[in-house]
DNA sequence: ATGACAATTATTACG
DNA sequence: CGTAATCCATTGTCAT
């Protein structure tokens, strides 16, 4: 027999199929050891998280000094140790949780269908977790107590002077212009917050703390708390309620002590400060994509599933009042119109952003208001504060401004978005008001795109940024402060 | 038409 | 300081 040789071509293909197996088969078995993890005792003493002498591997030259980054250091990088799942559980935090009198459970996996405790999901060793909840019940609460017309952000209009939050709510977002080369970025403001590709950040809608919330590809969701400058803690937290990437995170602004957030391990959990756990809502063969929440409708939520599914999901009797099916594929982003929150845009993977009114959707599949199309895939659409435009970003360099009485009237800006597969992908977020809409760059900068010009008029750019910042942020109450988020686990902070 | 596969991309931990 | 390892995105291309 005539041996025959092997092409290059053939050998790295057949190395490509080897490796992609074992990643597969890695994958399977991590998500075995996920789902048995009630049983799964494995425990490694020297976990890195418990590491003592943090070595300092950032060039102590560089500018890039991540604020109080000590203490983060000691987080390991991979996901699966970051996570506790597998192999950094320790006996103290059990009997730690014994002692507190929380239900005697074995180990609760972030992918166990019940759920988890704060304590349980804290993934540092001191228990500084204490002084998130302390800081978050805080706010949150002084926010109930006070009176009926003294909410954060200055936002109530028509609310009733009884104790009752049912009463109609609207969320208003400070707004106002901002001259965009005002915007700063200090280096108090830069940390690292968890490790890994950062998928939301969000700020917490008050304005008496500076705390932002960000979730990660590794089902991470860590806290900063930006005011707290040199006491005992780097204002950082961080938990592991979930057990794949996190897709989305949702504070309602009248219930800052609950936190929503959704993980393409088909999870969606309510962090509540004042049970101190993490509650399970929803939980799904599908990955949720994304999750919103009407400003005027708190009792619901919104979120997306599988190839095109839309739930609307009703807290109370927690159970869907409705589904659609809006999509050919998965929904990236779900937005409400601030002035109407009939309307919603949806965001695809199918290439199109779609408005609908939710007044008339009663079929499976029903006819959308308008639909913007880009030439592949859609990874967001958000409606300007005011209501008068949608933005939409896709992967075909696009940015769409659309406007008119059906959002008809569409002109787009040409923009790179080619974030490859390491970065998450661009999404151009409005600032506080109809002006701008930010949206990062390949450069490391964030390109601010002017709607009446429409075109990027200037890019925010600073030595201090090590990393390409992909997801954002405008805080609803402080105009002018803007959260960036990379894939390396830092978080930005733009300030006026 | 459908499906499998290669190439693409940036960040970081580690040697 | 260079480099291996990351690995639930996306798309075009080539095979079936």
């Amino acid at each position: 027999m005539a041996d025959h040789e092997i092409t290059e071509y053939e050998r790295k293909r057949l190395e490509n199929i080897k490796r992609n197996d074992e990643m597969l088969a890695a994958l399977k078995i991590q998500s075995r050891i996920n789902d048995l993890s009630t049983v799964n005792k494995r425990q490694r003493t020297e976990s890195k998280s418990y590491k003592k002498s943090p070595t300092k591997n950032l060039k102590p030259e560089t500018p890039v000094v991540l604020r109080r980054s000590l203490r983060t250091r000691g987080v390991p990088p991979d996901a699966i140790s970051a996570c506790g799942l597998k192999d950094d559980y320790d006996e103290t935090r059990v009997s730690k949780i014994l002692k507190l009198n929380f239900s005697p459970v074995k180990k609760v996996s972030p992918r166990a269908p019940v759920p988890l405790a704060m304590r349980d999901a804290y993934t540092s060793d001191d228990a500084l977790d204490q002084k998130l909840i302390q800081t978050i019940s805080g706010f949150s609460k002084k926010f109930q107590l006070s009176e009926n017309n003294k909410f954060p952000c200055d936002l109530v209009k028509g609310v009733e002077k009884n104790e009752d939050f049912e009463a109609p709510k609207v969320r208003k977002m400070a707004s106002g212009s901002v001259k965009v080369e005002a915007l700063k970025l200090e280096p108090k403001n830069i940390a690292r917050v968890v490790p890994g590709r950062i998928m939301d950040v969000r700020f917490f809608p008050t304005a008496d703390v500076t705390m932002v919330a960000v979730g990660n590809k590794f089902g991470n969701i860590g806290f900063w708390n930006v005011d707290i400058e040199n006491d005992d803690g780097n204002g950082i937290y961080m938990y592991c309620p979930h057990s794949g990437p996190i897709s989305g995170i949702v504070i309602d602004p009248f219930a800052m002590s609950k936190m929503f957030s959704s993980c393409y391990d088909g999870f969606i959990r309510l962090m509540d400060v004042e049970k101190e756990v993490f509650d399970l809502i929803y939980s799904s063969e599908h990955s949720v994509y994304s999750i919103s929440q009407s400003p005027h409708d708190t009792k619901s939520l919104y979120f997306s599933e599988g190839y095109g599914g839309i739930n609307m999901w009703d807290l109370k009797a927690g159970k869907s009042l409705s589904s659609w099916n809006l999509h050919d594929n998965r929904i990236n982003t779900i937005d409400f119109n601030s002035e109407n929150s009939n309307i919603l845009a949806t965001s695809s993977t199918d290439g199109t952003a779609c408005i609908w009114d939710l007044r008339h959707m009663n079929a499976d599949k029903p006819k959308s208001l308008s639909t913007v199309c880009h030439k592949r895939a859609v990874h967001s659409a958000y409606f300007s504060p005011s209501g008068r435009f949608l933005a939409t970003t896709s992967v075909d360099d696009r940015i769409a401004l659309s406007t008119g009485e059906n959002y008809e009237d569409t002109s787009m800006v040409y923009h790179d978005n080619q974030t490859g597969r390491w970065i998450s992908t661009f999404r151009g977020k409005w600032g506080w008001d109809d002006s701008y809409v930010f949206i990062g760059n390949m450069k490391r900068g964030v390109d601010i795109i002017s709607v009446a010009g429409k075109k990027i008029v200037s890019t925010l750019r600073s030595e201090l940024i090590s990393a390409i910042p992909c997801r954002f942020d405008a805080h609803p109450c402080k105009v002018g402060m803007l959260a960036g988020a990379t894939s390396g686990g830092q978080v930005y902070i733009w300030s006026l």
